[in-house]
DNA sequence: CCGATGGATATTGGATGCAATACGCCTTGA
DNA sequence: TCAAGGCGTATTGCATCCAATATCCATCGG
């Protein structure tokens, strides 16, 4: 691990990127979001230099932009924690996404969709709708599922053709562990219901009714913040015993 | 300036805070909402490691938070540009801030305002008939306003106990230059006409009425939205007659 | 006269070493 | 037995050095 390291094949980075830094900040990310990395588990330093490969410059950096992104915490010259989220927190990130959800909604509606985006929606309508005939449940049904959910409402942001829009729905998505818990309690009856929700968000953007499709998004969103935290409680990792600790004792 | 560096009075440095990296960061975003820094221009390194009279090291951390709340844009191997905000830009953003504060205002209406946040609330509106009455205009007068008007906000948000939207509300909020634009244009008319919004919202808020303080607030922030767009422009900084350039030529 | 090409150089990316800080643990005293 | 203080060490903060990269500019060929 000499200074020009001659560039191998990083093992564990998941792609390369244009710089360490970049690629450090998307694995970690990714491992914050699927709960790799559990919340409150302190992201030392040197431990995930040594696990990447690379020297605790770029580490130092993706940590930093991580904190900004809201997904750590960061306690000046103690160190950074993965962000914990309380069942307060996601209501809290559900109530915000719902009105955001119906703007995009309503702006889309309004703004009225081109044939390219109808097409997409149209074309995860109709996977989602063959999901649900199939009347079967299982790991890759749910995955499934779990992928059209996501088209459906980023093909709505795409249409809404609002930078920050994007952004802050982009933040409101980002939260520790939300992949790991996310969809894990589904079964056929709320795919049957999200799917006639996506019905009438979409038939109401389609017949340019705003506030109709306004209304329909947030209280499909809302509902969906409902069930993920009657859940969010049993996926929490055990509260924190003892305060985060900076030190941990080694085996050694 | 070898490295133990004395713990001087560090020139350059508005306040002292644990870290250089923080206080770094806190001085790059201020000049950029403050429009010290104007949008396409280039934030290099050294030059900024000389000016606030530290090393690259805290600078690089301090530049990459400052991408990743969206006041830069990053480009590997390029470096660090100041986000150049779009009229459309604008509009986005305050598209979104409207449904943002409607929500906070619907959110304070049906929980309640405490005796606390009434006060404030009061106080602050006191503050501001006075400024009305007192019928005259000044930069003073201005600035005293622009206080006024953040404190009402702020008030509002803070009753409404969501920290995620107040991340995100803080997040529509940095906007570079906007400390230097907003506000420029206004006169004692627009003042009343602000006051009497804030009097309706605050009074919806009083009474409870969910619905009519969230559509009170998602249009006086639309109206102030419009206000600002349409100033916007104006002071622009003209157009990058180049392609943002690598390299500025040195005088020597 | 214009476009391609190859240094020269400014600037960023990353690694390393050292200083500073805080935590854990042990000692000491009552 | 318990509280207070000091020491050792893990860990972070920062400065500096070197490598990598992109841009600029001069030169060359057409």
């Amino acid at each position: 691990m000499g200074p020009p390291v001659a560039d191998g094949p990083w093992l564990g980075m998941r792609q390369s990127m244009a710089t360490r830094g970049q690629s450090v900040a998307r694995t970690l990310r990714d491992g914050v979001l699927d709960g790799t990395y559990k919340p409150g588990a302190r992201m030392n330093e040197v431990d995930i230099s040594n696990a990447l490969g690379v020297s605790r410059t770029p580490v130092r950096g993706a940590l930093g932009v991580l904190a900004a992104e809201g997904l750590l915490d960061y306690v000046p010259n103690s160190g950074y924690v993965v962000r914990r989220y309380t069942v307060q927190d996601v209501e809290d990130v559900y109530a915000a996404r719902s009105v955001l959800e119906g703007l995009a909604a309503r702006t889309v509606a309004e703004r009225g969709l081109s044939d390219h985006h109808r097409g997409m929606l149209h074309k995860v309508l109709s996977e989602t709708q063959a999901l649900c005939d199939a009347q079967e449940w299982s790991e890759e049904v749910r995955d499934a599922w779990s992928r059209l959910n996501e088209a459906f409402h980023e093909a709505i942001f795409e249409a809404a053709e609002n930078r920050h829009l994007r952004e802050l729905i982009g933040k409101s998505r980002s939260i520790p562990q939300l992949q790991a818990v996310k969809f894990r309690w589904h079964d056929l009856d709320t795919l049957a219901e999200s799917y006639s929700d996506h019905l009438e968000i979409f038939e109401a953007i389609a017949d340019r009714q705003g506030a109709r499709a306004e209304y329909l998004a947030r209280e499909h969103v809302y509902r969906s913040g409902r069930r993920l935290i009657a859940n969010w409680r049993r996926f929490e990792t055990p509260a924190p015993v003892r305060r985060p600790t900076r030190r941990v004792p080694r085996a050694a």
